[in-house]
DNA sequence: CTGAAAGCGCTTACAG
DNA sequence: CTGAAAGCGCTTACAG
């Protein structure tokens, strides 16, 4: 709150520590030595003998030096930064995305700009904050990005680019994700199981997204058990899908089980359920969701391995950042069956009249 | 992932656009102006002629032209861009500040570097590589930071800092966070008034906190009330907070209802009575969490205005940014009781012969 | 092993 | 209103 000079004076410029930061030339004059050696022996490794590097880091030490990133990245040109671009930070999912690559650029000595993807921002202007500091590769995490026409193809072009929670795999670009289909199919099969036949999916919207992929594996297998796959969207604004899921269950009164997309629905189901008394219908959702074992009954879930995408997602993009070169990989994580007891129950209901079977 | 000339030939330097980014000399020759020109065209604001202007703005929008940032905040001594520490990404909490501060800054044509504020980091480690970019302010968001005697306060002598969730008003930079005592109280007060009066606080650690005060708060009231103030510490491991809230519970069997002091703890606290089938104990929380409605009971809770919280941190930090002076601004943002039906049950057993009343 | 010098791309007094 | 020139702090061939 300090930046002027209050007095007004100038500094003569012969004062040893201003009020600024130090600058390598002030060590290299502390150290005397050349800044083509202070350089050197601050960063460089090879070539400097060590007495001079030890005179050289107790004068950085001194004047608590750290280097000017603009200076270097402007010299070498390209900065010690990655870009990482998310659909949502409010969502624990993506949080969690944000924790690994934070944690592994962090490891590479790299510096971490985000910015939001969506959210009625341009791709270009979501990138346009990274692209213009040269951040040295970009990582994107959103459900409904990827499309090969899109912004990002360019992006992939000049610069190391990975997608998580990418809705397949990207012809342009390395991705990884999880089998989305395989998830709504597991989720419908364990119902099925059970005895279930009216199920019902809920997800967010149709956004070109992993969510519809899930639907598409629920429908699959609705289909093939010969019964009618029924969806409902709940939309994205969080205040707004208690409301939709309970019109959903309200529209759909003989289903007696649910399959859940993704957690932004979740909890608007399970508040709505709650809210109508209704105790008569199995859930089972897509991603695990805090205090799930805390509900009545306790949610079944399948859960990713959300922590390896993150990590695998870092490793991917600083093998690219190095060098790497080949065609566009695209890798799944796991998934895992949490029972917990919501969707083991048999249909409280007998199969209605109209039941197709 | 072709970053060189893979046949090997150097760019003869005449080619107008060759496959790196082009620079304002570029669009300033194809626009017939200086650089000077170019770049007060395209920024600068004043004083060049319309003609020009268009010019200059037509020739930069056909090379796909944008500004070098680095070389731009090596010029100008000071970056548009800000950093913004976090004690946990994972956490939904900080996650809609993360959301809060990416949005205000990107508004105000800030880039947001982020970085981890703790999780075994120095706080030297963490702000290093915030210093080294040259952001022109700072925001911490963590529970745990701001002690007068820290690195914060060095920080914060040279550059722009604002604090959220600040444990209490700082000394030394701009703060903003709630009244954590008063929540205590409200939330002891709330239990008091349905009759418990074996009430049990539950806490993640004593790191000097945000926590603690908010156990000061209830152990005040308990007291003022003639009770014994009895506190648990159920550390910061997410996978152990439903084995410590189980011990927790089995070492005080006598207490009626429990105030949950944040959000980390409340998970575990609810699953450790869902498995242990106890249903006889009243539970208010510190802060919402998704779904707290689908509980069984619904969960009482005290909600903080998290996004009051981080857009005012985004316009204190801004002010500082643009020259505000003055002694450190400490503000609190409201809180509200949600009750639900978690907090509202009568104890369900009579108090035991120990009780102090 | 060490140093003098060029130059990364930009902005900004300073002249005109 | 426009341009020539300096310089931000650094790294890196290039000599020695």
């Amino acid at each position: 709150m300090a930046h002027q000079h209050p007095d007004g004076a100038e500094p003569d410029g012969d004062r040893p520590a201003d009020r600024e930061r130090a600058t390598l030339a002030d060590v290299a004059r502390a150290a005397e030595v050349s800044t083509s050696t202070a350089s050197r022996a601050l960063h460089g490794g090879a070539g400097v003998s060590e007495p001079l590097r030890e005179r050289v880091n107790g004068a950085a030490a001194a004047l608590g030096y750290h280097v000017n990133v603009s200076a270097r990245s402007l010299r070498r040109g390209r900065d010690h930064a990655i870009g990482l671009a998310v659909e949502d930070f409010t969502i624990p999912f993506f949080g969690r995305i944000v924790a690994c690559v934070e944690r592994g650029a962090h490891q590479r000595g790299h510096a971490i700009i985000i910015t939001v993807a969506g959210s009625g921002r341009s791709e270009a202007e979501s990138v346009e904050p990274l692209l213009s500091r040269g951040v040295a590769g970009i990582v994107v995490a959103s459900g409904t990005a990827g499309a090969p026409e899109g912004y990002l193809a360019d992006i992939a072009e000049r610069l190391p680019l990975v997608q998580v929670d990418a809705v397949g795999p990207s012809t342009f670009s390395d991705s990884i994700g999880i089998d989305n289909a395989a998830a709504g199919r597991r989720l419908t099969e364990h119902l099925l199981s059970y005895g279930h036949r009216e199920i019902l999916f809920l997800g967010s919207g149709t956004a070109a997204s992993t969510v519809v992929l899930r639907e598409q594996g629920y429908a699959e297998t609705m289909v093939g058990a010969g019964l009618t796959p029924r969806s409902a969207w709940l939309g994205y604004e969080p205040s707004r899908t208690f409301e939709s899921a309970g019109a959903a269950l309200e529209a759909h009164r003989d289903v007696t089980a649910v399959v859940s997309g993704v957690a932004r629905t979740t909890t608007g189901l399970l508040t709505a359920l709650s809210s109508l008394g209704r105790r008569d219908v199995a859930v089972v959702a897509m991603d695990d969701i805090a205090g799930a074992d805390g509900f009545d009954p306790p949610l079944t879930v399948i859960e990713q391995d959300v922590e390896a995408m993150g990590d695998r997602a870092v490793e991917l993009l600083f093998e690219r950042i190095e060098g790497a070169s080949g065609p566009p990989r695209h890798e799944e994580v796991g998934l895992s069956l949490i029972t917990r007891g919501s969707g083991e129950r048999p249909p409280s209901r007998l199969p209605t009249s109209s039941d197709p079977v």
